[in-house]
DNA sequence: AAGTGGTCTAGACCACTCC
DNA sequence: GAGTGGTCTAGACCACTTA
């Protein structure tokens, strides 16, 4: 018989205990974990703190869990990736550039097509249209394409686009509650290499983004991003 | 005076309730948040019961946290997106198509450096290096690039790689800790254009990931994905 | 020093599944 | 129907920060 262990009375310490054995492979993927009551006993802790650790694995897609089947090791882990939505101004400072953006274009215009699906069946006749520029320390970053819903954002014509971006006005006025997101590598046009500096056929690492407060559509954005752009995450 | 709400008992509840107020802007961006103790007056229900809402709202980037100094609305909301980490065989699967993989090298090598320096401080003299080529409907896919450590998965060589992907036969045999992805855009070599039959040049959508184990570096990969390759994520 | 969040406990009841 | 996880409660103590 082992020695009595010390008691784990912190969920950090049981999650790390747990974590332990899965990575050691004392629970293989697949297996069945003891239950919160048994494991409870085991570290001299209350059932809540088994739980709470639990419930962290399962955040984390280590774990799966139903009720009456039992805890079990995740068999194929469709392990959830959590990444920062990344906001331009504090990546660039973050490299410890300037951070400063131009306005290339800003209008009321009949969005094309696809954009305007986005933004729901009654396709609106007009969207506010804004095109800028980031740069870091002078040089081009990061290409804004931008549609607004004009009924959700009515002041946007009003603001003073060279000082603030659009993208910090809208975090701050207007309250957002859904957003998608698509990442995906395109070749930049003609236009987009002028803009960025960039020969044509440069990969772009692009970024949509459409935003949504309770159904209602509010801004559909694309980002294009030169070389030296990443988006990094942790498991 | 309002009448009595009714109680909200569940955490779920408390959660929609306190998103509910910053999207409305009932809590503006910033703003100090009742301490739990009031809410939980307020909302008819235990202080645990709150909290567990409030870390919740943590979680999202929504909601700021000190002791002491109170609970905020999360001023520059560096909102966290979540996303599935793709499993090249599901997204396939996925979009209706078959999934096959072409094992195109396989042996023992000297890394090169960079390569080497993910694996830690002494460098690993061999790694086991493997490229495969995953396909949908028989067209090529996704170029798949992997160095693997004999430490941590000595029975690599003797597996028959045509039948079981590398990296689902990883998912079920060794556990997995910790991981980092980076994702960027990277035009095509002349050797990846030829491998995914596309121009050389084309945007291709970059994945990089490491895996540990409790420290110790298990593999790394790169996979290659031409266009028509995105990775999706809600907020 | 005091106030707020962070966490633990012990017990309880409910909800969902699997047998 | 019975077993497991999911959640709530009421109270308590601790830890961190700010005043």
């Amino acid at each position: 018989m082992t020695a009595a262990a010390p008691a784990l009375s912190s969920w950090r310490a049981v999650l790390a205990e747990l974590e332990r054995r899965i990575a050691e492979g004392d629970w293989r993927p697949g297996e069945l974990i003891p239950k919160e009551v048994d494991l409870a006993g085991e570290f001299g802790c209350s059932r809540a703190t088994v739980n709470r650790a639990l419930t962290a694995l399962v955040g984390a897609g280590l774990v799966e869990r139903r009720r009456r089947a039992g805890s079990r090791v995740a068999l194929a882990p469709v392990r959830r990736g959590v990444f920062d939505v990344p906001i331009i101004r504090r990546e660039v400072e973050a490299l410890g550039a300037a951070h400063a953006h131009l306005v290339l274009s800003a209008k009321d215009e009949k969005p094309p097509a696809p954009i305007a699906g986005r933004f729901g069946a009654p396709a609106p006749k007009r969207l506010f249209h804004i095109r800028t520029l980031h740069l870091a320390d002078g040089r081009p970053w990061v290409f804004e394409d931008r549609w607004l819903s004009r009924a959700e954002a009515p002041d946007i014509a009003a603001l003073d686009l060279e000082a603030l971006s659009v993208n910090e006005w809208l975090v701050r006025t207007v309250p957002m509650t859904a957003c998608d997101l698509v990442f995906r590598a395109e070749n930049a046009t003609a236009e987009e290499a002028e803009i960025l500096d960039l020969p044509i056929g440069a990969a772009l690492f692009i970024t949509e983004r459409t935003t949504w407060r309770s159904d209602a559509p509010i801004t559909y954005v694309r980002l294009a991003a030169g070389p030296g752009y990443s988006l990094k995450s942790r498991l």
